[in-house]
DNA sequence: GTGGCTGCAAAATGTTTGCACGGAT
DNA sequence: ATCCGTGCAAACATTTTGCAGCCAC
């Protein structure tokens, strides 16, 4: 199964690209339609799981929530503000060690791990503290 | 609101109890039909939300999966098997630190973390490597 | 008798799949 | 001619909600 590159794979990706932060698929789709009306959800959602099998784009999976599309593919964590939603990158370092360290002490083959960090994001914590 | 024990709420809890590790809502409902039937689905959501809340049950949220829940409450981190979908505890310490690190480098107030490993158990290892 | 709790069915949400068609190789 | 990609609608999985009746306080 070879693959072709299409405008609707060109076009999932320029839409990823120019909005910022971590789309969700259906931002990304509502994106794509003005950019080429008549494009189906569906294509969006097979282009996108595409995009992520090469490599192009990282998947975010969130239990709560639909799942968001970082053009950062490299290992990073992210911070989550459990009020309004926002997810942002984070510049803490990636913790290598963790995967073999846990490795070692289970029987399991470690592939990765996901860190994610939740809390208040400066304007939902101004928020919530005038009215408390 | 003040809120009442009910048979359907114990019923719930005893459920998760006699599960073996991170029964999924589908599996608890399951299991309390057995012990109860007639209880509905919306009354099992309803009870472990509930149960949740009172901080007597821990909700573990998977992106791509139903959410299991845990009798541990303590802050822990889980090891998830990605073909067979196994989920178990881990005794690796708890990262007390990271938080109060992360919110020093952003204006975030956070609450808490969330880590999960990811990788093949032994079995699916051993399945695995067989048909490689 | 008020207000939470239940069971049921329907709705909501997010994502995947079946299918027929169309285009590229 | 084959096979992949598309658009649509329907299916799917999980969880939530509206509602009528019930039970405990």
């Amino acid at each position: 199964m070879k693959q072709r590159s299409t405008p609707q794979r060109r076009l999932v990706m320029q839409a990823v690209s120019e909005l910022e932060g971590h789309p969700s698929a259906e931002e990304i789709y509502l994106r794509a339609v003005q950019l080429c009306p008549g494009i189906g959800r569906a294509t969006v959602y097979r282009c996108l799981k595409l995009l992520v099998l090469e490599g192009r784009l990282r998947r975010v999976g969130l239990s709560d929530a639909a799942d968001r599309y970082d053009r950062k593919t490299q290992p990073h964590y992210h911070l989550r503000c459990e009020r309004c939603g926002a997810l942002i990158d984070l510049a803490v370092p990636y913790l290598a060690g963790l995967d073999a360290n846990v490795g070692r002490h289970t029987q399991f083959e470690i592939h990765r791990h996901i860190l994610i960090f939740e809390g208040l994001c400066p304007d939902c914590r101004q928020r919530a503290g005038n009215h408390r």
